[in-house]
DNA sequence: TTGAAAGCGCTAACAC
DNA sequence: GTGTTAGCGCTTTCAA
């Protein structure tokens, strides 16, 4: 490559400072630059502020892989995702990163083909040092999630759970929530409400749907309808409320938003069906755009704070506590009461 | 720390395995390794295989983290990322994560609040090795471009441009778009074309409005109003509509799709105007929203395929080639028709 | 409390 | 072609 500064002090090409060159300038071991900039490190805390001073000065920070080779750790979380069009996983994505960011902890995405095991890919990931991994779609197999945790690794199921696994995870009360939807609907009067579901063995999906019936069941009303789209999209949503809206159902309630709105505008547009006046929709998330005007929907609010709360603190655990299934959150959501849901006459 | 693993064999914690263990098994040297996984190493392709043979088998992967510390290159893509409420960019982030992946690059989702100076977090990339960022959002000093463009690193600006800077940069042709907008309304019969800028200092928002206001001209119509929201959000373009919309325009084209839906949204039920009846409206980015039945929005597409085929071109360039602004690539959109423009009778 | 030295797992000269 | 050797910039014993 050729290089046309002629000066050898290069001004520009600088890489940055290493921490020997910065002890060298100080008069002092390397080995006490790197004390400075640890947590609990045995240094006296008139050195450490003169160490830490000059960085300042001279633009030294700690180079990060480095640490990482001899630490194992890497300060580095893995967020898995594969269905990015769903804006519920967007809204968690970008607090959640922020968050991890405000704790020091940086962020890298792995998205995989929707509906792939991810086991595959995780290895990659192992390479990078990731000190965890946030899951937010997709299966990994016992065997793929042992060798994480066998490696000190957390995998953390978010906002859904894997059954099979002794995995701690972050999660909205799914059952919790169809049940509300259900009490909501046979309280407004609804007597022959439906059930749109996503991936009929995605443990949130059948989760609500059993609130839902059971819900319905306490209260003497049975499930007039149900039908999984495979997925969680608007597409499918539109679908499925083509399908099921022409068995007259007096309330569907989607296992999320997004799908909700595709079935709001199915009924709509597709049905010629009025909502809430012919019949009343019902979705799961709160996404912004459920509260739009178009929409109006009526949805059980996912804890979305909370929720990545009790991530951040279980991906800030100092090594050593090992976390199980036993440290899983799951947390209450609330109804939100729009205008997608009409009081039907008895 | 206590270890309650009695055995010496340790099944479990073992960590992963190492080049130089594995050139122990097979009796040859660390470096030989080493080489089996560059790609133009001089190896024999008899001991290529033998190795990767090997690898494979005992579940040998090179670590990543100490590659980097030597070649200074990390094979990660830092992605600068403010503003996620825009389905827009979300609509790019997650394919252009998967490419990149495709290529063996891993990407580090960086998120900044909105509208911030990102030269305070960029060192912080810098600590990773990162090897190049895409900048979607806000602003970057030229000291602080330079000094990465300096470490050999590329800082890519995308479906953005920071004029001041000689950075290449990959995006759609704002200019011709809002140039097309302004042909197609004029076309179209209107008299009264309004529009709604974003923040009124980016480049963006500047190119679109100026290529919408400079072929209003060339065809004799008048640029009827003009309001910036300051940002690009569905509620900014609410108040924007509300606004501009009592003055009576008979078409408002707005920079971006999510300020023309809630745009189209505060026409419709805070003026109860008829869209596109009363008004037409057009949007920008042609985001999967724009095509549901609701809102039928009119656009100008960008070309997001190209786009990041451009990005990925210029991401994964060998070293050694500068990469300065001449080669940027600007992209060439479509005017995408749907029902929220209508003729207007002359 | 600080310094010296070894090593984390790899790449890249340099020999042979 | 392959082995040897010297680092990459840190953390972490071990001495002093």
């Amino acid at each position: 490559m050729t290089d046309d500064s002629a000066d050898e002090s290069d001004a520009g090409r600088r890489a940055p400072l290493t921490g020997r060159e910065l002890a060298k300038a100080l008069g002092i071991s390397q080995s006490t630059i790197s004390r400075a900039f640890s947590e609990g490190a045995t240094i006296s805390p008139k050195m450490r502020a003169k160490v830490l001073e000059a960085a300042r000065e001279l633009g030294y920070q700690p180079n990060v892989i480095a640490r990482s080779l001899t630490t194992r750790r890497s300060g580095i979380v893995g967020i898995v995702t594969a269905n990015m069009t769903n804006p519920f996983y967007v809204s968690i994505l970008q607090p959640l990163a922020r968050r991890l960011q405000q704790m020091g902890l940086q962020t890298l995405l792995f998205s995989v083909p929707s509906g792939q095991q991810i086991d595959s890919q995780l290895p990659l990931l192992l390479q990078y040092n990731v000190d965890a991994i946030v899951v937010m779609t997709g299966t990994i197999s016992a065997e793929m999630a042992r060798r994480w945790a066998d490696a000190g690794r957390l995998v953390l199921p978010f906002s859904y759970t894997i059954p099979e696994l002794d995995l701690p995870s972050v999660s909205c009360d799914n059952e919790a929530g169809g049940r509300a939807v259900a009490q909501h609907l046979v309280q407004m009067g609804h007597k022959r409400p439906a059930f749109v579901g996503g991936h009929p063995h995605s443990a949130t999906s059948v989760a609500r749907g059993r609130g839902f019936a059971q819900g319905l069941e306490e209260l003497g009303v049975p499930l007039f309808g149900r039908l999984d789209t495979g997925e969680y999209t608007y597409e499918g949503g539109y679908a499925a409320a083509l399908e099921l809206g022409r068995t007259r159902p007096d309330a569907i309630f989607f296992a999320d938003d997004i799908m909700a709105l595709g079935g709001m505008d199915a009924l709509r547009f597709g049905l010629g069906l009025s909502v809430p006046q012919d019949i009343s929709v019902v979705g799961f998330d709160n996404i912004p755009l459920a509260g739009w005007p178009t929409y109006e929907l009526t949805t059980f609010a996912q804890p979305v704070e909370p929720m990545i709360e009790a991530a951040v603190r279980l991906l800030t655990r100092r090594d050593g506590e090992a976390v199980t299934a036993e440290h899983s959150a799951l947390l209450p959501g609330t109804l939100v009461q729009r205008k997608s849901v009409r009081a039907r006459g008895r």
